[in-house]
DNA sequence: CCAGCAATTGAGACTCAGTCGCAACTCATG
DNA sequence: CATGAGTTGCGACTGAGTCTCAATTGCTGG
């Protein structure tokens, strides 16, 4: 998996420029995580290294994600749950999601129409904009032709109480 | 406070609707949300509550916040913290925020075209929105005169690592 | 107007994500 | 081969939010 190696040497290079090391632990944590074209929790690369029986602390996994986020190659999302989702940034295609109160999926989306009018809105409040996080919470293709529509008010408030339990 | 006492009957409607029953404790909580014109924390609410001497406990705030965001009167927000902040929804005025990542100010805003092409790209991916959530975050006016800027790259970091602690 | 019961409350135990302190370890460098 | 900066795992800790349960309260029908 060359693409996986090059990424871990990217994560060297900015450690490097730190100061810190890239250790085998750091190593195979990038390996799982760019393996991984989705968004994950913390627990959840917990486990899955348990399962692959690499000997990882969870200590060890918040520190990494930690570097990962400064270094750019990871963001966190939030994804209407009460804690946080990470995901891989993949070259430089930054995306918003779409996330179904139904079923969970959650559908990745790049519009830059919306985002140069949000340059517009920023220029007009005198605002420096530097990131951005979008969530639309509604209801996917799928969800609708299987007639959930019904449910939908309910399922967004359930999202909005963070009572919605995706993918469990 | 004629307007305050209007959203407690809102309240007290939806409640006897779902056949529950409007407390004092509820009461006082609608009357401190609404008094309150921004947005807040749920153990904010607790301290200020115990402040003015209303004796209320943690679990009926909670609880109550749920109600009120089931009512549609309160939504849940994402601030870039790693827990949720509440604010009221006065009318039916949907906004979205800008946040600085210098000085923790949140700017509100609402903006109908943004609105308008978010609803297009839904369409496309045939996909039917309920309600959405989206943060900028940057530099606001004041802090770039302050020439704050330079950091700014390192702060948004921050937010995102959940680190930076805003108003504390 | 009050009995009765469902809804509500507070207290504190609990959960769970995430953080921290620390001793043990690794490994390059001098 | 000693040094020390950086790293690790462990387990204790934190803090937001939830749950349980006994005691209490507010509404409704008689």
């Amino acid at each position: 998996m060359p693409v996986l190696e090059r990424e871990i040497g990217r994560f060297q290079t900015f450690l490097q420029g730190q100061g810190l090391k890239l250790t085998s632990e750091r190593a195979s944590l990038v390996r799982e995580i760019f393996a991984t074209h989705y968004h994950f929790e913390a627990d959840e690369l917990l486990f899955k290294m348990k399962e692959k029986s690499v000997k990882i602390s969870r200590a060890t996994i918040y520190r990494t994600l930690e570097l990962l986020v400064k270094s750019g190659m990871v963001r966190r999302v939030h994804l209407g749950e009460d804690h946080y989702h990470y995901e891989h940034v993949s070259g430089n295609s930054h995306h918003d999601h779409l996330i179904c109160t139904t079923c969970g999926a959650v559908i990745e989306f790049h519009d830059s129409t919306l985002e140069a009018r949000q340059r517009e809105i920023c220029e007009r409040k005198r605002f420096t904009p530097t990131f951005h996080n979008l969530q639309i919470l509604g209801i996917c293709e799928s969800c609708s032709k299987k007639g959930e529509l019904p449910d939908a008010p309910d399922r967004v408030k359930m999202i909005q109480l963070g009572a919605l339990q995706l993918r469990k």
